[in-house]
RNA sequence: GGGCGAAUGGCGGAACUGGUAGACGCGCACGACUCAAAAUCGUGUUUCGCAAGAAGUGAGAGUUCGAUUCUCUCUUCGCCCA
């Protein structure tokens, strides 16, 4: 017998598909359509098991729901601009665009040997003016809207990179690249008003039932709203300033307050302008990262003024005022009060400058009031040192009854806040899509005209070491229009909006007049099926989410009003980790196992540790090269074992073991299908007890709930017991009909799995008939015997074989004949018996 | 600190709305083939016990005829937010 040749087979295939366009989508109306996506790679250099592992996933549902009549859009593309190609491109000096193409190219070549059912004709990238130059009408487009404007924003600046970091950038305080400590600075910056949409964007989530519940919740906190309350406080000895509002999410505390606390960037402010020591303080205050988590770190520290503030709910009580480093401009109003027995930070502040920690909460009714020594107390309880809210139910009934007071007094409103907070789009980068903005003389931004657009990237020849190459191009920078000099914007977009459309523009890759066609967008979108990691749980999908909702605002074309109708997101592929005896991280390729030790090739003497399987990164070096893998067993065997070890939504454990057992199992399954080749050649007159249509019925249905649960890892045990089944049944005589069109019909279910053996193998039998997915007949469902289990008092003591749906009596008459069953109930009385049909029967004695 | 989730053999994991716990794979053991090994094929594999049998899904309670599944408390781990 041959051995089965999976490099021949492959690549015929994947030759196949790409030479007859098999995957090329068209728009029909008459189809029911399904729009499955994957998350789209950036193009680093070459893929990684993570991709493996998404795009198998993907592709096992494509081709499931194309055997099943779909009319499926399965598209790919290029997330290419961003950091890596700009630090490959200064490190060894060349253009990113080189660097990228070159990426993409071997990429997409190892893409297709995993042989996936991608329409390749419409493949984008975002770096490419074709695609970017949309993104800068849809700019335009959002600014004419009043969905963008420029302000003035702290950004962490690294002063070494000379650069502005994400805060997922900052780690400890310092740049996460050059690991120079970050500093707060104020920047001009363009901002996408998402918060316009905040509510929609929590309503929204109501709706999509095919979201995993942990990123809606994700997702919901994010957004962040609470309720809360705009509090005026009167100023008791100041010309200049009356009064000071404050946001507050639990006025119910107002009883404990002892100091009231404001941004340095708060308007009163102002009045200290000339204050030396007030400025100092700022500027201390500046070395404070921009997160909520550094904020809520960092020593608390403040800068007393002389104001003194009145309680609105008791007027005999006054407090000082302090600027202080934790309370930030842009979160409510830039001031708060500090109530430190139920607030930490107040706490810590209040200790710090020996304030009042008064509690105003108890765990009863009339009960005293909670101690506070060094943790402030945030729990619920009942108001007490609370004059007339005492004892009230908190928080549930106390902040809304406060609230109720102080709207009553004119002494607050009722406010909504958001935690979200506007999405800072400029990033002070080269490799990025141009912001389409120009300045004229005096500094104001104007649009580039359409005519105008692309705006594209100057060719540099030395990305500048540190800061924006951008700034230095005077060539490109200064442009003249109408007789009028202009300076470009020199910040580029932030490589999420490049994301936040690109599903799209698949509906109509070519179309160039726009970003996408309205028709085909609603034919396509929602994306049914949207598959990736969990990581972009928050930013990319709030944003995508953000981006549809902005573009269909005021137009109000759109059929759809979320972009991701079903959202799965998977695990990710882990490897033991191996160290040397230095204790340096050691690639698995540089191992091998003897007498069941892992020891060095190179040098077997050298002894391995191993650590716990960790998610691969290169800096762990526990990483394995798909190429590698597809070269040696096979790229069905690298999507089948992807697929086996774990349910796709969980961590997978990649091991040596597990894929060559796969490859083993693809060899097996062509002996297999020879024997079975052989057999349907052979003409048998006389058919024994039919076991294999049944069993072809009840797989298609168990393979098919289990592609609709996501339930792959399942579906590839059913293959294994396939096969198992086939091997054994393979020996008894079928008509030839009875033998052909069940296998058939089983290769048939699993090509998504494993399509280049399977569909070699149809191709061996001289199948010719339409490849779709076969129709199951519930009558084969149905067995005619049962197993009944039989417990007495609840304990397993036997089954039972018995005729589907007998009654009790019958069930009972059986018991009575065996023995070894019976002998426990003996001549006790049975007191009960609890009856489930074809299922059980619990006898209590 | 808050939110969400998880915990099942030596390992990864199955088990539909409470009804045969451990499917399938890995590993391991034994056997066949072989001078031998590898490969391949076959058999077995939760634990204790020679067996009959008993125990058993992180720990403890509860509901139920019956709990991996539902409720409560706790422990550990993971993720997100702080």
């Amino acid at each position: 017998m041959d051995r089965y040749n999976f490099k021949e087979v492959e690549k015929y295939w994947q030759t196949f598909w790409e030479t007859n366009h098999t995957f090329k989508t068209k728009l029909d109306k008459n189809k029911k359509k399904f729009y499955c996506l994957e998350m789209f790679p950036y193009p680093s250099g070459k893929i990684h098991m993570g991709h493996v592992r998404n795009y198998t996933i993907g592709d096992v549902l494509a081709r499931y729901k194309i055997l099943s009549g779909f009319n499926v859009l399965h598209p790919m593309g290029w997330d290419s601009f961003g950091m890596p190609a700009e630090n490959a491109a200064r490190q060894n000096n060349l253009d990113p665009r080189v660097w990228t193409e070159s990426n993409i190219k071997v990429m997409k070549k190892q893409l297709k040997q995993l042989g996936l059912s991608i329409d390749w004709d419409r493949e984008i990238s975002t770096c490419k003016p074709e695609y970017y130059k949309h993104q800068q009408e849809f700019f335009l487009e959002l600014y004419d809207k009043g969905l963008v404007y420029r302000k003035q924003q702290y950004v962490n600046w690294d002063p070494v990179d000379q650069t502005v970091l994400a805060n997922e950038q900052v780690i400890d305080g310092k740049g996460w690249r050059s690991g120079a400590l970050v500093e707060r600075r104020k920047l001009n910056q363009w901002f996408f008003n998402i918060t316009k949409f905040s509510n929609e964007l929590l309503e929204g989530l109501e709706k999509l039932d095919d979201w995993p519940n942990k990123v809606k919740v994700m997702q919901k906190n994010w957004v962040g709203k609470s309720l809360g309350c705009e509090v005026k406080f009167k100023i008791k000895n100041s010309k200049d300033i009356d009064e000071i509002k404050c946001f507050t999410t639990r006025p119910d505390t107002l009883f404990g307050m002892s100091f009231l606390a404001l941004s340095v960037d708060h308007p009163i402010s102002k009045f200290y302008e000339n204050n030396e020591k007030f400025n100092t303080f700022k500027k201390d205050c500046s070395t404070t990262g921009t997160t909520e988590e550094a904020i809520a770190n960092a020593e608390k520290i403040g800068f007393k003024t002389n104001l003194i503030a009145i309680n609105p709910l008791d007027k005999n009580k006054t407090v000082p005022v302090y600027f202080a480093n934790f309370v930030l401009m842009d979160y409510g109003l830039g001031a708060v009060f500090g109530c430190p027995a139920h607030d930490q930070r107040d706490l810590d502040f209040a200790l710090k400058y020996n304030l009042e920690v008064k509690s105003v909460i108890s765990d009863k009714i009339d009960g005293d009031a909670i101690e506070i020594n060094d943790k402030a107390y945030a729990g619920s309880g009942y108001l007490t040192n609370s004059s007339f809210l005492n004892n009230l139910k908190c928080p549930e009934k106390s902040i809304l009854k406060t609230i109720e007071h102080l709207e009553k007094n004119n002494l607050g409103e009722k406010k909504i806040n958001f935690r979200l907070k506007d999405w800072g789009i400029s990033r002070q980068r080269y490799w990025g899509c141009p912001i389409p903005i120009m300045y004229d003389k005096t500094g104001k931004p104007c649009k580039v005209p359409k005519e105008m657009l692309p705006v594209t990237l100057p060719i540099v020849n030395k990305l500048e070491a540190t800061g924006n190459s951008l700034d230095k191009e005077d060539a490109w920078k200064n442009i003249s229009y109408n007789g009028q000099k202009y300076t470009r914007e020199t910040d580029t977009l932030d490589t999420f909006v490049d994301s936040s459309w690109y599903f799209l523009r698949f509906c109509s890759p070519h179309k160039i007049d726009y970003g996408f066609d309205i028709d085909e967008a609603k034919y396509w979108m929602p994306v049914d099926q949207y598959i990736g990691g969990v990581e972009h749980a928050i930013l990319h999908l709030l944003y995508s989410r953000f981006f549809v909702k902005a573009l269909d605002y005021k137009n109000k074309e759109f059929n759809f009003n979320e972009p991701f109708r079903g959202l799965f997101t998977q695990g990710m592929v882990c490897h033991e980790t191996y160290k040397n005896e230095m204790g340096e991280w050691v690639n698995p390729e540089e191992i091998e196992s003897i007498n069941g030790e892992k020891v060095l090739k190179k040098n077997n003497s050298i002894k391995i540790k191993i650590g716990p399987s960790e998610s691969m990164s290169k800096s762990k070096k526990n990483t394995v090269d798909p190429q590698k893998i597809i070269n040696e067993y096979g790229s069905d065997a690298a999507r089948l074992f992807i697929l086996s070890d774990s349910p796709p939504e969980k961590d997978v454990q990649w091991s040596d073991e597990g894929i060559i057992s796969a490859h083993k199992f693809i060899q097996k399954f062509w002996n297999l299908h020879q024997k079975i080749k052989v057999e349907i050649s052979k003409e048998h007159s006389k058919n024994e007890e039919d076991k294999i249509t049944k069993y072809t019925n009840r797989f298609i249905k168990k393979i098919g709930d289990a592609l609709n649960n996501f339930s792959y890892n399942v579906m590839v045990a059913y293959l294994y017991e396939l096969y198992t089944f086939l091997s054994k049944e393979i020996n008894k005589i079928y008509t030839k009909e009875t033998l052909s069109e069940n296998y058939y019909k089983l290769l048939i279910t699993i090509t998504p799995i494993i399509p280049h053996i399977t569909n070699e193998c149809l191709k061996e039998l001289n199948f010719k008939q339409e490849i779709k997915w076969p129709e199951f007949d519930e009558k084969f469902l149905i067995e005619e015997f049962t197993n009944i289990v039989v417990q007495i008092n609840g304990k397993k003591r036997g089954l039972i074989k018995a005729k589907i749906n007998s009654n009790e009596e019958v069930i009972f008459s059986l018991i009575k004949k065996e023995k070894n069953i019976y002998k426990y109930i003996g001549k006790n009385e049975i007191r009960k018996k609890i009856f489930i049909q074809n299922k059980l029967i619990n006898i209590i004695i």
